[in-house]
DNA sequence: CGTTTACTTGAATGCTCTCAACCAGCGTGG
DNA sequence: CCACGCTGGTTGAGAGCATTCAAGTAAACG
């Protein structure tokens, strides 16, 4: 197969590709592997590969060892919706700390990294591209820090729907308010670091609220610029502008 | 003058830098400054260079815009130790959303981002050592967002004082676990989210366990076991391992 | 001295957690 | 067909952690 759209389109709404930048793109070989909710996309530990989710929802899982033999508690420190390359930083670490897991029915792409060091060798732009990708995760990851040490739980999570929105709407994969989000109340807990509990408020907040109208893996956001001041979304962090590099 | 030896070292621990590297590395040209605590090393926006923190402690600070014309207060997202490399990201983005800041004396360094340019032309093996260094930089957020979500007040300081003099300690910047901590308790207060009144209980608390000896801005860690355990600090997250990128 | 800044402590309020129970949907097996 | 168990969502009550307001200490500086 070659490299998603998906992913294109996330790089061309940051940058221009030049000719020999999207030829080498198409031309990488990858391998399509279909996963289903719960399924280990990518392990802890060295990788070899790289991968993209081509469609569903990904999280990126760190187990927490507990303190006396204790349950496998767990934390949630990224979400991956198609286009995202997931674990690019694999290629330049040593190994991931943590796992890819499949939210909802996932199908996802893999990329050998000797390509990657291949473009790094021969196209300074492209790699300058990938380089890119991965501080915007980087600059998400601040983000998420910042939402956790200044917001409470409702805006917290209405701050979570205005960046998924956000950043489903830019490559395609959500349109008109409508997004599906095949997400456990409890794996959000594990997301914004609250009880299961709280989440469940704080979602009853939002409908209340009638910011968001959600029925299961359905969310539609009925007021966008309610839901987006009242979690003081700004989404310059995700640095939609296009800019060359 | 040339580049901090510190960050020589910095990449000296997770790989073997090629002859070619390392006189690059030493013949790009910098400029130093020097800064007063509370000083804007680097401001908010654009940048055409990046700079190296030589001596002292800065940290990226996020001002949060109040809901009805309030007061700025503010998030921090990362701290800066001598050898950091502190808005390399900023190379590959449009802009940095933060400010980076001085916290007691500072020596910084800067780079024109032209000759990173230059290295990711020539350079294919140091382009990925700096790509790491981004790489290793989100790492570090990742670890703040598990530790915010799953660690409480005295538990969570103890993880960043672990962090701190691991950081510290590998570059050459502290020994005998002792270290220089300009910080203040308000400061500490918008890295960790909570309240500078709860930082100064934790603080007691963890003297109280006689777990760190903390007189102004020396600190001196009494049991580093402790509050490695207390913390649940795993070091892997840091990439120790030297290994071919 | 008086002011400022940072740190410290106490008391009351409020946000979030835990424990507990209950409901709805779904697949299974009798 | 229906009882059953399982999973995930919903609601209530009490306890615990963190916040705010308030006051007081100590050191640095003019």
């Amino acid at each position: 197969m070659a490299i998603s759209e998906f992913f294109i389109r996330y790089l061309q709404r940051r940058d221009e590709l030049e000719p020999a930048d999207l030829a080498r793109l198409r031309a990488i070989p990858t391998t399509v592997q279909h996963f289903a909710p719960g399924e280990e996309v990518i392990p802890w530990g060295p990788r070899r590969q790289s991968c993209m989710i081509r469609r569903g929802l990904a999280a990126r899982i760190h187990v927490l060892k507990g303190q006396n033999g204790q349950n496998g508690a767990q934390a949630i420190t990224a979400l991956h919706v198609p286009g995202d390359f997931a674990d690019l930083h694999g290629f330049v670490l040593t190994g991931l700390e943590h796992s890819v897991v499949a939210f909802g029915p996932v199908e996802a792409e893999f990329v050998g990294h000797e390509h990657l060091t291949a473009i790094t060798r021969d196209l300074p732009h492209l790699t300058r591209l990938l380089w890119m990708v991965t501080a915007i995760d980087a600059a998400i990851h601040r983000q998420w820090i910042v939402a956790a040490a200044s917001l409470r739980s409702t805006a917290h999570l209405a701050h979570l729907l205005c960046e998924l929105y956000t950043r489903m709407s830019i490559v395609g994969a959500a349109h008109e308010m409508r997004m599906n989000l095949p997400l456990l109340q409890r794996q959000l807990a594990d997301m914004l670091g609250y009880s299961p509990i709280h989440i469940n408020r704080a979602v009853r907040d939002l409908r209340d609220r009638r910011l968001v109208s959600w029925q299961g893996t359905e969310v539609e956001i009925l007021d966008w610029d309610g839901l987006a001041q009242l979690s003081r979304f700004d989404p310059t962090y995700l640095q939609l502008e296009r800019h060359h590099r």
